[in-house]
DNA sequence: AGAATAAGTAGCGATTCGCAACTTCTTTCA
DNA sequence: TGAAAGAAGTTGCGAATCGCTACTTATTCT
């Protein structure tokens, strides 16, 4: 862990950072994935400022996580809907969740995530190893492109 | 998925922003978690301003979630490491990482995270059920207190 | 002693945030 | 059918934050 100095610059976590990093595109996701999906239900719920909300839709819609569309029956509503690309962030989410609940407010947090089929909660977002053991503090290291292939061919 | 309406301002996701909802707070965590330790170090690693960077260490050191020490042999350098606390941010840095190369970069962004023990690579970070299935669009939803106690009793 | 290094701090212009009021289009209601 | 209300923004403006550069302080090297 840490012998290998990454270039920071070509990484895709400030790619990442870019549109999610401030204090609401999270809260946002959030509130779309729980069946927020208009501007003034959005607004209210988060107490967010409308301008910013405005702009943060405008972004995400630019950028693919959330697809705009006009409702039929009233067009003076327009619906938000994450893509798939939008959706894929939950992992993001939950993790930052988890750790706030753990770290933070020490709280589970109702109501909280659970398995549709079998109602069961889900588990602890982790770092896992290919063979599905949680790995933690000194069971990571980074790798090099020719380490990798090498490791996977034995 | 939706039907619950979660009290948005009691959850635990805003605590986790407060501190890590910015541009720069992932990107100083995974520079500390790939060895870099030094005020000059990161800041000439990432190209932070430098008065943003010691306002994010000390907030960071403020939340502990890292550990600021001198270093006795030269007396001129502080030492910043992740605490348990810092480190339990990984799989949420790491979801974020692996989003932006899925969807953001397309490309698998050496070096990677590998396990120690066997140099393989680690696993899509991803929302897990009780039993390790990887649960997508269809397969959550939110449960109250008393639906998940329900369940678990059977 | 003098230069260099490490870790900040201070000043200041530029950007972003957040609040409140306003606009535009559409729907509902009397 | 005309007036009021609802939905989705936009605009203006003061406050806070960001980022760049220069400066300070303490320590170490030569």
């Amino acid at each position: 862990m840490g012998q290998v100095r990454e270039n920071l610059a070509e990484c895709s976590l400030p790619a990442a950072l870019e549109l999610m990093g401030d204090r609401w595109a999270f809260l946002i996701l959030r509130a779309s994935f729980n069946g927020l999906h208009h501007f003034e239900e959005l607004q209210q719920e988060l107490g967010i400022a409308r301008n910013i909300l405005a702009n943060r839709l405008a972004r995400f819609v630019e950028h693919g996580i959330m697809a705009r569309a006009s409702v039929p029956e009233d067009r003076r509503k327009i619906v938000y809907n994450l893509t798939d690309k939008g959706f894929a962030l939950l992992p993001a989410m939950v993790a930052l969740r988890q750790w706030g609940e753990r770290w933070e407010t020490g709280s589970p947090a109702f109501p909280i995530l659970v398995d549709v089929r079998d109602g069961r909660p889900i588990q602890q977002v982790a770092v896992l190893s290919h063979d599905g053991r949680a790995l933690g503090k000194g069971d990571l290291h980074w790798a090099l492109p020719g380490d990798v292939e090498e490791q996977a061919a034995s």
